[in-house]
DNA sequence: ACAGCGTTTTGAACGTGTTCAAGAAGGGTG
DNA sequence: CACCCTTCTTGAACACGTTCAAAACGCTGT
């Protein structure tokens, strides 16, 4: 057998590899948070954590993806955050403000980083972008949230038509948020948060007023249009000229 | 009187400048068609221009904002391509669909530039963001074709209340088209055409129903969140920091 | 112990965007 | 013409992301 570690081990303790690997990831990210970005060279982060560039990038695609640890950490404490208010709250416009208001106070330490992150989001075959393919997993749980944000609304009547593209929907909007964040220069963000609570309330009174019959064309248009070009966004395609290494570089 | 260029020559016969600056911009979009932005270096392109590559960066702040060249190209065959179906055409509609279509058509050989692009509008502190304060002129002139489309549709009453908001509505939904566009990996974009229709068709519908009665608190909310929140988007910060010297890099 | 082999680590070298001190051109003024 | 001042131009030098051939490491079977 051979001595090789690409996924996770099994619940077992982390092997060498994955030390080393946590640990490059781990000072990136302090030193981004300690000078930025832009001004933290690979360089630094290979000294700092006591290896080589080389080793980082054996690693690690490049620079930008150590920023992806940024991602995967405020992911992972928002399905927290938002965990409590679910289990609280039954209205939907209350649980929809709770759950985007838990992101920004999640995401506020990170808002610098945020522009680097959205500049690689932008490009389609980056594998950092919310559309892409190996963004999938988070992407699913992030609608998930919204799926179950919707379910556990029980004040409100869902119509049929809308049950299975509203959540992606919600996330969409919820991604909408973000871009605004990112350009958000008001003192604590005090904007999107603002924008936050008035988006929740148009998304609740939307679906409240989507079962009047004048509505239907307009509500059925809607579901068309999202149904069909949705998955065209969420499907990156598998071009063959970048795709490059295999191993250590795709983490956990 | 000093022999500064800075606006263009009212008018008159181009300057030295003028020419070095054009001649310098032209070679760069020419090899940028040609080999890509990215295998486009600047010394590249001074070389074909037969000047220094100091000399580029005295009238370019840096590689990306060559590719400004592309907008203002497109942004200007638009006005004209618009013109003939806003002449034409009275339905809300097909008003709409024709210029999205339009801009499709025009934009369709830059597509491989346009995530350049879009990564540069993701940074809110670039002035090649459409929100800069530097690209406001061009984006007030996009939004009056909006504008236009709105009023020139002479079977669609426009609701009083979203009158003033609308043309600036219909060009952030145009921006999410180019977004859409840009992901857009299909044979001749023709998905992005079909979501330029079915947006079209979604908004002239809109448009139409805003006047019912149980609709009311929708718009009004609709019109509410965008009064407030959009203007924060198109007003950028003026951070001391970036900010750099002033002379013939604000071309004309 | 040793050889074989995959995995991990190294650091010099490369390419490219960008900067900068120095100088050339151009033209108005004594 | 000689001077000065602004505008324009130059190309070497710099910094940083990234690559790669070579070496070190660690495990397994003999």
């Amino acid at each position: 057998m051979s001595a090789k570690n690409d996924g996770p081990d099994d619940g077992a303790l982390p092997t060498k590899s994955e030390q080393t690997r946590a640990l490059i990831l781990e000072t990136a990210m302090r030193l981004f948070q300690e000078r930025g970005y832009d001004k933290t060279t690979m360089r630094a982060i290979a000294k700092e954590a006591g290896v080589s560039v080389g080793n980082a990038y054996y690693y690690f695609a490049g620079k930008e993806h150590l920023i992806q640890g940024f991602y995967d950490r405020i992911a992972a404490e928002h399905q927290v955050a938002v965990r409590e208010i679910l289990d609280r709250e039954r209205d939907l416009e209350a649980r929809l403000a709770g759950v985007l208001r838990a992101w920004l106070d999640i995401a506020a330490p990170y808002h610098e980083f945020a522009v680097q992150f959205f500049k690689n989001a932008a490009d389609p075959d980056s594998p950092l972008s919310p559309f892409s393919p190996e963004s999938e997993h988070a992407r699913e749980e992030a609608i998930s949230v919204h799926r179950e944000v919707l379910a556990g609304a029980t004040k409100t009547k869902v119509p049929e038509e809308l049950r299975d593209i509203l959540p992606e929907l919600m996330w969409l909007s919820q991604m909408g948020l973000v871009l605004y964040w990112i350009f958000d220069r008001t003192e604590g963000r005090e904007r999107s948060y603002r924008l936050a609570e008035r988006g929740a309330r148009l998304t609740a009174r939307g679906v409240a007023l989507a079962r009047f019959r004048v509505l239907r064309p307009l509500v059925r248009e809607v579901h068309e249009l999202f149904t069909e070009f949705l998955p065209g966004m969420t499907n990156a395609i598998p071009d063959p000229a970048s795709r490059r290494r295999t191993d250590p570089r795709t983490g956990p």
